[in-house]
DNA sequence: TTGAAAGCGCTAACAA
DNA sequence: TTGTTAGCGCTTTCAA
């Protein structure tokens, strides 16, 4: 059994209403008492129980973080901005990962709301409709992270088709013309679909001519970034540079053409997307789009704690360059 | 305001000491006031307030875990596994980064205590004496994750002394007599000093002189894995096989070598350490000691909830063959 | 400046 | 089978 607030009170020969008001720093009491009361406090090693006050408050200084998985760096670095900035606010985060099951996601939601956490950020999930209606249901303030949805639901991310844009058109400024792209997942509609239309539009506005065989679909990871540098290279031998929309499966793609052993970027030209550490570990360093994932991270603790945070922020993204883009001239 | 058990008692006409039991499976009411009562909760959308069972049950159905850093793969693999436990068996999971600050690690201990965790999971944090105080005060069930100490908490790890030597044997095997290490910060307790052991006496075993010539101390960073390789080139240039003490600095080490046109493995070979996930994607992929890392999160969770699980355990390791070591001949 | 007492939402005796 | 009631550890009126 530990020690309560009772056992202050009785020790310093006061009622618990004045412990209490000396704990929450509330008017009420002679600098003697007070004195007193604090020396009781450290003797016994007093510490307030949280969950009685959270039973009181309605709040208990936690935030939950649903996000597809806890270990790979770019739910990582979010997290660690995440963490950071509840830290700096003195809020605790409590970690709930999918594995991209929408079953898992709303049971989750559930226990976050028995739990009562006093926000929610959701990382790079799909917001399906029963997801949301769980998230309507329980009242807690959401903030969305590198995703958005249809829903009236605040989010922190980037611009992925301006993005997009820009990476393409940095390899067309660098002279190359066939240019092919791995893309996400096919559909995803919040980052395949602005993505590939950056690409599209860019090739268009530098004249140059698009076809399906200038791209290829995987799924971000490096495994689907090996098959379809593999596919690329088969629908679109003449390809000079590539835009692979996760670094994932930029370093994917390194792999393979390292085995293949086709130079980089002598012969071919890689960008990636992210700027997770995998790309400056990457052999060579890795030129990739620069997000600002830790920043992103903390601003959704801003965004859920201070309602005058205004809603919905993009936030900006620049071009890391590296090693694995070459300037190309025919 | 949300919904409570006396909304649904009201509702269905029971006093909410039924409704508690019905919640419960307890024992203790008829067929049909169970159905009634639990076509109210269905209607009412009604949701338990853990935080008020938690103040009565004095079981909040989460676990903290302290570690030094959310967004590296070495702590996101333990910690994916840790997760998939705790979610198996209805527990909720807290993060606490350390950045390694000892205040703040005492800080979250405090944290944790006020908010009533079950149990806490401390990862590859060194425990230092008042570290240790603080844990004996608080009374709540500790595990260590890829750490130990003098102090008698339970923990689960790999055993550093053995991995290294046999990672080292590794190479003597493969031929090469002229082998260097890369370790970690010189003096760690855990992950250094076992390692530099294990590393001298597979040497000695081999009947290879030492010479601190053929050892080097980084952080098992990626930039110190550069550094110090740079560092282990100078003081022992007539190397062919190298063992770093963390895949960060092995990827490191192979970063420079790249950058120096030193081929791996043909001029020489390298070997890890952890198996994360990017040994797998180094280029060349990289020989290295296997963790289980996963596993040892998820058993951290049951050593802390199922006290029948025996105490410190020591997890099996192995070499997980890439293609950074090779044969060597003279 | 201080204390008594009600109550946050729930569980668990105890009684009926 | 059911209800009444006393707390869990705290905050917050209200009164003194």
């Amino acid at each position: 059994m530990s020690i309560t607030i009772k056992d202050v009170a009785k020790q310093a020969n006061v009622s618990v209403a004045t412990v209490s008001r000396i704990l929450n720093n509330l008017p009420g009491y002679s600098n003697e008492t007070q004195e007193r009361v604090e020396k009781v406090i450290k003797e016994l090693g007093y510490q307030p129980n949280e969950v009685a006050r959270g039973l009181i408050n309605r709040k208990t200084k936690t935030i939950g973080v649903i996000l597809p998985n806890v270990s790979d760096l770019f739910a990582g670095e979010i997290l660690a901005g995440i963490e950071e900035q509840a830290y700096a606010s003195n809020y605790s985060v409590m970690i709930c990962k999918t594995n991209y099951d929408n079953k898992r996601k709303i049971k989750y939601l559930q226990t976050l709301y028995e739990k009562r956490v006093d926000g929610i950020i959701i990382i790079s999930e799909r917001i399906t409709q029963d997801f949301y209606k769980a998230i309507e249901m329980i009242k807690i303030p959401v903030v969305l992270v590198a995703t958005q949805s249809d829903y009236p639901l605040p989010f922190i991310k980037v611009n992925d088709y301006q993005a997009s844009y820009d990476a393409t058109t940095y390899l067309v400024k660098k002279g190359h013309s066939r240019i092919g792209m791995i893309a996400g997942s096919e559909g995803d509609i919040i980052s395949t679909i602005p993505r590939v239309k950056g690409f599209r539009e860019a090739l268009n506005d530098a004249k140059i001519t698009f076809t399906n065989e200038m791209i290829t679909y995987g799924d971000f990871s490096f495994e689907s970034g090996i098959d379809e540098m593999n596919n690329l290279l088969k629908s679109y031998p003449e390809v000079t540079a590539i835009f692979c929309a996760s670094d994932e499966m930029a370093v994917g793609a390194l792999s393979f053409l390292y085995k293949k052993g086709i130079k980089v970027p002598d012969s071919i030209s890689i960008i990636g997307y992210d700027n997770t550490a995998t790309a400056e570990r990457a052999i060579p360093p890795l030129t990739t789009v620069a997000q600002p994932l830790k920043e992103m991270g903390k601003a959704s603790i801003h965004l859920l704690l201070d309602s005058s945070v205004k809603i919905d922020q993009i936030y900006p993204h620049h071009i890391a360059e590296r090693d694995t883009v070459r300037s190309y001239s025919e």
